[in-house]
DNA sequence: TTGCCTAGTTGGCACTGCCAACATTATTCG
DNA sequence: CGAATAATGTTGGCAGTGCCAACTAGGCAA
């Protein structure tokens, strides 16, 4: 709150909006959503209260971005994961993992109920993780192809999905032993409508 | 926000705590939670903007009080759910999503990182619903003993977990087809770990 | 009766999102 | 080139929030 740099620029700062969204990633990570104010993000920017809003319609909208933008960092791990050779969705599962430890905050804005609330072009990026996520399931390298099998996708995602909040909202009695969270997360994709 | 009846007491209310919760998950329900203020709960209890202080620290503090009543509800639910007949792990399941359908905003809420930085008394309920599918899943019906099988029970609250956060938070693309939600959180309990 | 304790009150501070009106710079086009 | 125009920032201000400090009303016990 205290000992972040107040950039100081001219008149026009010449990328307002990309730069809001730098910081705003920055103070998510660092002090958790609760303390994310426009307010605060345009001082830190070197630029008066209200110069955000002419990037941002409203802080709903400003935080949709942040969460689309997460999804496309959140793809791009999962991509690097997924590689060639086989085994990669328990890659994948890991990867997906240590996305959301590293990025708690983010990742609870990005599977919070706002991009419920948002048009399709702030979902960009999360339908192409589950696009990613379904493809490689079914074996299929080609990203732009319609996902085929979404029932098995869904539970996968959720699987993976519920086991990752789970652990970063410490939603797990503390005082029992930790389940080793690595590992739940690499064999997350077993199929249940396979074995049912 | 406007057709909320406000009540008129006498200078001591008599039972505010509880009033303010009872008052919180309508709110909730109808409003979501950012429309949850301190000072509007108190005006509907008819009482002063500050008065809920005397009952709670702060509104984390109340916000926690809310999710800890909300695993009791669903606690009961699930307990309903389970009867004595074999099965009861997939009524347990669509009653799970069931819950989270019917209190959308209060579901996210248990599900916050809230209850990470609160004592464990707070987490009461959802310890006790941990607890319970554990001991469903391994067969036992006394509901006192402590979980045998954590990994598993781990597992597949993930799933239904996710399953719900998922669909109530509208992260599935609303342009494709909606998965058989109920049949997904039916077949919820699928042990991974046993088929791999 | 006295006096304490709990529950509730009023006033106020610092902060927030966001609106309206205005100022400055960049861009486009006659 | 110069002027209109659009894009981007600025200041002032409003209503709402969480929460603090100081005060008060009423119940209960000694």
């Amino acid at each position: 709150m205290s000992d972040i740099k107040i950039e100081k620029n001219a008149y026009h700062h010449g990328n307002l909006g990309a730069r809001l969204i730098e910081l705003g990633l920055e103070v998510l990570e660092i002090e958790g959503a609760e303390a994310l104010s426009l307010r605060e993000l345009a001082k830190m920017a070197g630029v008066s209260k209200t110069a955000p809003y002419r990037h941002f319609e409203n802080k709903e909208i400003f935080l949709a971005s942040l969460a689309d933008e997460g999804f496309r960092l959140l793809y791009k791990d999962l991509l690097n994961a997924r590689g060639n050779e086989p085994g990669s969705i328990g890659r994948m599962g890991k990867a997906y993992m240590a996305f959301a430890v590293s990025h708690p905050a983010l990742y609870r804005l990005m599977s919070s109920s706002l991009l419920n609330r948002m048009p399709d072009s702030f979902k960009v990026w999360a339908r192409k993780t589950l696009v990613l996520l379904s493809n490689t399931l079914d074996g299929v390298q080609n990203d732009e192809n319609l996902p085929l099998n979404l029932h098995d996708t869904t539970a996968i995602w959720a699987y993976i999905h519920g086991l990752v909040l789970i652990r970063i909202d410490g939603l797990y009695p503390q005082d029992l032993n930790q389940p080793d969270w690595e590992q739940l997360a690499g064999t997350a994709f077993v199929l249940p409508s396979k074995t049912s």
